[in-house]
RNA sequence: GCACUUUUAGCUCAGUGGUAGAGCGUUACAUUGACAUUGUAAAGGCCGGAAGUUCGAUCCUUCCAAGGUGCACCA
């Protein structure tokens, strides 16, 4: 057959690296990206329905991983399939400073490389080599987002530590101190050593370890043995609690001594107190209240006081030579031994113990008691404005409630449901939040002391002598107003009034409450709104083997990786199909492959359509299909609203499974079989109807397609001949088929 | 300890109140074709175990077992 109207690039087999770049150079230069550029140029009308999404911002610590590609791929799935069906479609992207994971992050390199820390680059320059790191950091995620095909509005670009989100965090903050929400506080906290900074509960990993589980009595005279893995923190005790009901110990409650321990004096009241289990050690808890939180919490309810004996590099603040200024693993040595030369340790035993460490450092987790900025998350306030369902404006309420409500009653529904069972879990066991970090790279917090003058205001006072906190904020903090900061709150913008709240926040499990609650908490209180109505939670992308991926383990695929030698098309089919939401999935070169044959034949259906279709006009004014191929038309309809159905009810997973099942198995191993009988015979009405079904279905499938394989098909929408009067110039923008069909 | 979750073909996983599906793998045959291959077909499952609800359970309920995750405890 003659093939000189075939284009070239038929020829030969899809080659996504010469291709992929390209397109996306075209899509950017389009500007449909932008809903705005949409209606300017009459593709989306101006009065359509609006759907937003959010880009959770990658941290700006590193590269991208497959995580990454499929949260990206999800995502843009949704916003090309939203923007096809004439909808105001804007995906936002940003990324995040990350505080404490950049900061120490670059600590690392520095001190690797010039064996430097922090202090010794000081506050200015430390902040100058981060935010080099960070840019760096940023320009290289950036280009990898591009390279996943995600059609994000970069004209809206956002970074959680610019200018515009500064002074959504400082508005936010200025509003919550006014209403006595945030309040600065003596607690005891999770002091991270190594990092020299506060940390937040859910920053905490535990390691279970081994350690030993020592019994003793203070003195010889003390009547109460009680058990400890920290003897080292002894010397700080006040208080021997023992349960109310712990008849063992009832006649020795209230009464008070004072002893020396390993040179230490230390006086000790015997206190009963419910939360003592009377079945673990000897059933009577030594009370240090410095350096404990639960101890914290007892000494506070029979007033007792705190005396701090560690400070923050986990050295000893007290005790006499053979102690002080010692590493708390050294003193606690030296006590041990002190114990049993006295002859008071009566047991040491091995137990399993779970340590917490810091999530970004290793470093052990210290409790220390330190003034730190919190948020009150049981604190009533009158919440002026609000559409939240249960709350009424101007009713009264609490930060906890708010969480809880939007997502008891559905109106932030989580996508697999069962999470929102763990959601309330958390809530339920929630604490103030410690927003104060003691680091430098962040939203410095917006207070400033004179004397005992505080004021906190989006810039620093007039006059002299003022001067700033120290400390930054937590980064999900200034991620919490994700939502809104990146449409231009605290303005009220046009972008503001028309895409919020966002429609889906398309995120990992794992950052459920660190993020997803505290936005539905900061837009709660800010604005008195939701922040999405769906949360749909992804499950973490696993090797082969189902391990996670992992620098150390070496068994990560970098997303890049796979576009070069599979093209990203493959990538994201094999990222989504097959993955149910909230579960893990696992990913391998044979899946990827699968997906590129797949690319491929769709490149050679077309090249098979072309060839036998060669000088045949469409002409979808007279439609002359017969009964049989007006059947495989009806499957097509059908098709693509199931399809569309699975995307708008969040099933990514089979909608894509469908899309590829119609086109291998049915569209080409069926009908296109079925066609080359056709087409040698004589039945010219026969063969004119299947060539107009092949055309027509040939362009349908390619828009089924597009959300998933968004650069294969745009290529092959630029390829296949078409009434140029009734279509677009770039699949991007056209309609999803059968549309008028839809019911809704 | 509490909660959530998983258990379906050799592997990885979808799925549904009416005795089961995909991809990969395996086996056989065909084909150089629109296809840096592809097609046709086959083998392979008491849908973790037990009980219950139901006309009917892989699906709903309860219990049990084994994995995973979260939270708490961690004196």
């Amino acid at each position: 057959m003659e093939n000189k109207h075939i284009p070239e690039k038929l020829l030969t087999p899809y080659d996504p690296q010469s291709t992929e770049k390209r397109i996306y150079d075209a899509w950017e230069k389009s500007g449909y990206f932008n809903p705005d550029v949409c209606i300017q140029e009459g593709i989306t009308k101006a009065d359509a329905k609006p759907f937003t999404i959010v880009m959770p911002p990658p941290n700006v610590t590193g590269i991208l991983h497959m995580g990454h590609a499929m949260m990206l791929a999800i995502q843009d799935i949704m916003t090309r399939y939203h923007r096809m069906k004439g909808e105001k479609a804007l995906w936002i992207p940003g990324t995040d400073h990350a505080a404490i994971a950049t900061q120490s992050k670059v600590e690392k390199e520095i001190s690797k490389k010039e064996g430097k820390s922090r202090y010794d680059l000081g506050r200015e320059e430390m902040l100058n080599r981060i935010h080099a790191f960070a840019q760096d950091s940023h320009d290289s995620i950036i280009a990898q987002v591009k390279a996943m095909g995600a059609s994000c509005d970069w004209s809206r670009e956002a970074f959680t530590l610019d200018e515009t989100r500064t002074k959504a965090v400082y508005t936010m903050f200025k509003n919550m101190y006014d209403d006595g929400l945030i309040y600065r506080g003596t607690r005891v906290v999770n002091w991270d050593p190594k990092g020299q900074t506060t940390i937040a509960d859910d920053e905490i990993v535990y390691e279970e370890r081994k350690a030993k589980l020592y019994t003793f009595k203070y003195a010889k005279d003390f009547p109460i043995a009680i058990s400890t893995t920290r003897p080292e923190t002894k010397i700080g005790d006040v208080a021997v609690a023992v349960h109310p009901s712990d008849e063992r110990y009832t006649a020795y409650v209230g009464k008070e001594y004072d002893m020396e321990f390993c040179g230490v004096p230390i006086h000790i009241k015997i206190i009963a107190d419910e939360s003592v289990e009377k079945d673990f050690g000897t059933g009577a808890l030594g009370v240090t209240p410095a350096h404990s939180m639960i101890d914290s919490d007892i000494s506070k309810r029979h007033n007792l006081p705190s005396i701090q004996v560690i400070n923050e590099y986990a050295k000893m603040t007290l005790g006499g030579e053979n102690i002080l200024g010692k590493k708390t693993t050294e003193a606690r040595e030296t006590i041990v031994s002190w114990l049993r030369d006295e002859g008071l340790l009566e047991k040491e035993e091995e137990v399993n113990q779970n340590v917490s460490t810091a999530e970004r450092t290793g470093g052990i987790i210290e409790p220390l008691p330190k003034l730190q900025w919190f948020i009150d998350v049981n604190k009533e306030f009158v919440l002026p404005e609000s559409t939240l369902e249960g709350i009424a404006s101007g009713s009264k309420t609490t930060l906890k409630q708010i969480m809880r409500t939007v997502v008891q009653n559905k109106q932030v529904t989580i996508v697999p449901e069962y999470f929102d069972k763990t959601y309330f879990h958390w809530i339920d066991n929630l604490q103030d939040w410690c927003i104060s970090r003691q680091i430098w790279y962040g939203h410095r917090i917006p207070v400033w002391y004179k004397g005992d003058e505080i004021y906190s205001d989006i810039q620093a006072p007039e006059g002299e002598g003022w001067v700033q906190d120290e400390d930054v904020l937590d980064t999900w903090f200034s991620s919490g107003l994700w939502t809104f900061s990146t449409l231009g709150w605290p303005e009220n913008t046009p972008d503001l009034a028309t895409y919020h709240p966002t429609a889906v926040l398309e995120t990992g499990y794992e950052i459920l409450f660190s993020w997803v609650a505290r936005m539905i908490l900061m837009t709660g209180y800010g604005l008195g709104t939701i922040p999405f109505h769906t949360v749909y939670l992804h499950g973490t992308v696993r090797d082969a083997q189902g391990r996670k991926m992992s620098k150390s383990l070496g068994n990560g695929i970098d997303p890049i990786d796979v576009a070069n030698k599979f093209g990203i098309d493959a990538g994201r089919m094999a990222l989504i199909t097959g993955t149910a939401p909230g579960t893990d999935s696992r990913i391998d070169e044979n899946k990827i492959k699968g997906y590129k044959n797949f690319a491929n034949k769709l490149w050679n259906i077309t090249r098979f359509i072309i060839t036998n279709t060669e000088g045949f006009e469409v002409d979808n004014e007279k439609n002359e299909y017969t009964e049989e191929d007006q059947i495989l038309a009806d499957e097509v309809r059908t098709l693509a609203i199931e399809v569309g159905a699975d995307i708008d009810a969040l099933r990514f997973h089979l909608a894509s499974e469908k899309i590829y099942h119609y086109i291998w198995h049915r569209f080409a191993d069926v009908i296109l079989e079925e066609s080359k009988e056709i087409f040698t015979g004589t039945d010219t009405a026969k063969i004119s109807s299947r060539k107009q079904f092949l055309m027509n279905t040939l362009a349908d499938t390619l828009k089924i397609l597009h959300p998933f394989m968004p650069f294969v098909t745009e290529e092959l929408w630029s390829i296949i001949p078409r009434n140029e009067a009734n279509s677009q110039k770039l699949l991007i923008i056209e309609s999803w088929p059968f549309l008028e069909n839809h019911t809704h």
